[in-house]
DNA sequence: GCAAAAGTGTTGAAAGTACACCCATGA
DNA sequence: TCATGGGTGTACTTTCAACACTTTTGC
């Protein structure tokens, strides 16, 4: 059996796939833009190596954070990707994660903008860097998956919500239409939703009651065997 | 920003979580005895490292190749590991895989004797090194979701079975029963097996009609959007 | 008062669930 | 002839899917 140092090792990344949701009817994914090479001027996904003893969720995390400015988010690991050839300086195994972050109060786009960082919209993104356009295709699937199973599309909304945006959220996502009544009927049957006795604000029509996602009851349901479908 | 050059790199290895099942009854997992330190004696998942401009999945079968004989299985990546202390030796990164492998035809674990690899039933396996455990559990999770909404169960019986076969691998995986008149009324509808016209040989009771299961229809179904829920 | 989104029930179709007996085979 | 698993139908319940009008608010 041969051992480990009889050969050189590949260069380990990670890389963030990170999708974003606001006001813009569209789901956004955060990009910057290549300062070296190789790939220069071409567009790519936040990331970058892995240091000695970092974790790989706290590599991705630092890497988010010196990139794009984003912290404290929503980040779940996709998996590993490791072609040969993916990388012209050498064997180069990179770890993708996916992010979600709340677009609604404006500030990320601050931290963001000071950075070559910047937020498309998919599928008006441009043409990415290494393999990043397959990751990042693979990521929507395993968002659209998730989201149907587990409540992690909360992560896209501010914490205090309408029913109405949590349905565009899944459209958005998931590409087709609801119904609403039926929609509503399904969400509040699940009982994860806490209802707020507070309203919108400033809107010119009729105002919303407001909810925010209930923790507890959905980790109970976790436990005892529960699907999130819809 | 600091670049890859500067820092040294990890290990990266591939572990395989390699399930299978026969005649037991029960849901059985592939493990070798280590030869070489560190944990030397104890119990691992097969696995090694990743040779230079080797793509992972063909790491994972070539070492699952080298060390237990398994060959040609069904394989699919699980997920990265990277915590730092997961390896005495120093900071490696293992790439873990799961596979499928049908055990009633007796020749897997003819190759497998041969070398320092044994099947365990799942829930009596041995401590193991590393952090196989949670990889190992992980894998487990991850079996029971997929086979819940992919026709992947398939890869654990021979090319032709019966519906009781079929039921008892959901029952064994699932760890929960099924109605035999339901579960046979709803695999019938999903319209994904063949009716061979052929039964079981050699039984102590009525002979069970034999199935296969239907590749192409599946993959027309997958097209349209579709869901193996059970 | 009008534009814009919020909110609300019913009905028919489909799917899920619970349940018990006769059948074919080899020993 | 008996032990073993194979094979089959129905009634009830729950969930899904389709569908339209009234309410509230700001302008």
């Amino acid at each position: 059996m041969a051992h480990s140092y009889d050969y050189p090792r590949p260069a380990v990344t990670v890389d963030c796939v990170v999708f974003g949701l606001g006001k813009t009817d569209q789901l956004q994914v955060l990009l910057i833009q290549r300062q070296l090479p190789p790939f220069v001027g071409q567009w790519a996904l936040p990331g970058g190596f892995v240091r000695p003893d970092e974790a790989l969720e706290q590599a991705a995390r630092r890497e988010l954070g010196e990139e794009t400015g984003v912290k404290g988010v929503f980040l779940e690991q996709l998996q590993a990707y490791g072609q040969p050839q993916r990388d012209p300086r050498g064997h180069t195994i990179t770890v993708a994660f996916y992010a979600l972050v709340n677009l609604w109060d404006y500030q990320v786009k601050a931290a963001t903008d000071a950075k070559q960082a910047c937020w498309w919209a998919i599928g008006r993104q441009p043409n990415l860097a290494f393999d990043h356009g397959k990751i990042m295709q693979d990521a929507i699937a395993a968002l659209r998956t998730s989201i149907r199973h587990r409540p992690i599309g909360f992560e896209l909304l501010p914490q205090k919500f309408t029913l109405s945006q949590l349905q565009r959220l899944y459209e958005i996502v998931l590409d087709r239409p609801f119904d609403k009544r039926n929609f509503r009927k399904k969400l509040l049957k699940l009982d994860i939703l806490i209802d707020l006795d507070e309203k919108e604000t400033n809107v010119a029509h009729r105002a919303a009651q407001l909810y925010k996602f209930d923790d507890v009851k959905y980790k109970q349901l976790a436990k005892t065997g529960f699907n999130f479908d819809l």
